[in-house]
DNA sequence: GACTATATGTCCGATAACGTACAATAGGCA
DNA sequence: TGCCTATTGTACGTTATCGGACATATAGTC
C-alpha cells in the first residue's frame, strides 16, 4: 500500500470549508487512515461507527440486489463525506460504501459527529448541502441508467472519477467498471474500445489514461455536467479544481 | 375538481408526528389547497416559495432530460413533504414535482419552514428522516431502472402508488405511467395486459383496479418491499397503514 | 345515434444489451 | 525462460426494449 506523507484534514473540502473554530474543535477527534481498493467502509444495513472524510481517492456508493447484480449510486471524493445517514437520523442505509481508488481519509466517531451536527452550526449547513448534492448525483444516476447508452455512461463515469483524482490516469479494470455501471464486462470492453479508437483514452491492463478530456465531455451525456454544475452551486467553497 | 370536506393537516403523517406544541405553532401558517392532476408544485431549477404537505393524493418527483424523456425518481403521498431542497440549503433542485393523483395539501411559506427547521427540534429530526427515506426511494429507483423489467417496474409502481391512496383503484392512463417509468406507452400496454391476464389488475380507460394485491407483490421486484420497509423503519410514527 | 377525441391493443423491423463461450494478450513469479 | 493468472478482445445467438405505424375500442358530446 502506498503511504507517502500524511495529508492534512483540510485536503478534505468539507473540513476545509469549516470556520476555523469549528475545525479546531473537530481536529483532535479526527483519526487518519488509509484504505485499500475494494475495502468497504460500511456494509448494507450495517451500523455506522464512523463517518469518513476522504482526502485522497474515491469511494463508491454501491447497491447490490438480491440477485447479486450491482449498481453504483454515486461517487464521493475529497469534496464529501461517507456516512450521511448517520446525521440524517437513520443510522444505517441499505447501501455499501466501497473504496474504488486507494483512499486516504480522516474519520470521526459516530457520536462525535452527531453531537456536533446537533449544535446546528456551520457543520450542519455544509453537511446538509453536501447531502443535497448527493441526492442530485443519485437522481442523475437513476436517469442515466434509464435513458443513456453504456458509451455515454462510461464517459460520465470516467469524468466523475477523474475530477476526484490528481492525475489524468485511473487504475480500474473493465470488470470493476462494469460492476459500477451495472452492465456486463464485455459491454465496457466494447465501449472502452470505441473511446480508444477515437483517441479519447488509452487503456492498458487496468490503467486508463484520459487523452482528450474535452472530447470525453462531448461524448458524455448531460448527466456529468448537471451533477458537476449542481455540486459546485451547492458547495462553492468546496469546488473541486 | 372534487372538493368534499376539508381534511385536517394531521392527515399528513409528518405533521401528525409532531409534538403538539410544534404543531400548534405551525398551524396558523398552514394554507390549505387542492391541486389537480398534472399541475406542478415546482419546476426544475425554479425557486421554491412553499413546501407542501399532502393529505390526499400523490405527487411524483420527475426528472426531464434535455432530450425530453422523463423519469420518475420518487412518489410522495401523505407520509411526506415536497420541497426538501429548501431546508437542505439548496433552495432549488433540478427536478419537477408533479401531481399524479388529485392532491389535497397544506402548504407553508418557505421562510416559515426554514425558520422552524433551523431551531433544530422535532420538526428537523422528522424532516431529515423523511429525506433519508426519499434518498432510499431514489436509490432504489436507480437500481430498478437498471436491472428490472418493465413488468416488475410496473408492479412496483402500482404498489407504491396504491399505498398512498385510500382505495384499490387508481386513475392513470398508460401514457402517463409510461412517462413515469420512462418507457414507451406500448411497453406499459403490454405489461399491463399480462397483469390483467393473470388476474392481478383490471384496466379500463385510465382506471386501474387492483384485484390481487399479494399477487402483485409477488410479481414485483424486491424494490417495492425494500422501499416500504426502509420507510417504515425511518418513519415509524408515519406508517402508511 | 353518429361523431370525435382519447385510450388501448397489436404488429413490425431495428437496436442495445444480455449470457455464454472462448481466444488472445500481458504481468508477475518461480 | 516458461508458466500461470488476470485482463482484455471477439464472436454468437437470445432477449428486452425501442420507434413507428396502424387498428380497435370506449367515453363523452352534439
Amino acid at each position: 500500500m502506498s503511504t507517502g506523507p500524511v495529508p492534512t484534514p483540510q485536503q478534505n473540502l468539507i473540513l476545509a470549508a469549516l470556520p476555523s473554530e469549528d475545525y479546531r474543535r473537530l481536529l483532535p477527534q479526527l483519526e487518519y487512515l488509509e484504505i485499500g481498493l475494494g475495502h468497504s467502509l460500511h456494509e448494507s444495513g450495517g451500523h455506522l461507527h464512523h463517518v469518513y472524510f476522504p482526502v485522497e481517492g474515491i469511494v463508491s456508493l454501491l447497491y447490490v440486489t438480491q440477485g447479486g447484480s450491482s449498481a453504483e449510486l454515486a461517487v464521493i471524493g475529497r469534496e464529501g463525506m461517507i456516512g450521511v445517514s448517520l446525521f440524517m437520523g437513520g443510522e444505517t442505509t441499505p447501501n455499501r460504501a466501497v473504496v474504488q481508488s486507494a483512499c486516504k481519509a480522516y474519520r470521526l466517531p459516530a457520536h462525535v459527529l452527531k453531537a456536533h451536527f446537533a449544535e446546528g452550526g456551520a457543520l450542519q449547513l455544509i453537511l446538509l448541502r453536501f447531502t443535497q448534492a448527493l441526492i442530485t448525483q443519485i437522481s442523475q444516476t437513476a436517469v442515466c441508467n434509464l435513458h443513456h447508452t453504456v458509451d455515454q455512461q462510461l464517459c460520465r463515469w470516467l469524468l466523475l472519477s477523474l475530477d476526484r483524482l490528481p492525475a489524468n490516469r485511473l487504475q480500474m479494470t473493465q470488470e470493476l467498471i462494469a460492476n459500477m455501471l451495472g452492465v456486463r464486462r464485455q459491454g465496457v470492453t466494447e465501449s472502452a474500445g470505441k473511446l480508444e479508437h477515437e483517441g479519447l483514452i488509452s487503456y492498458s491492463r487496468g490503467l486508463i489514461t484520459v487523452l482528450d478530456r474535452p472530447g470525453l465531455e462531448r461524448r458524455s451525456c448531460e448527466c456529468y455536467s448537471v451533477v458537476k454544475t449542481e455540486t459546485e452551486r451547492l458547495l462553492p467553497r468546496c469546488a473541486m479544481r
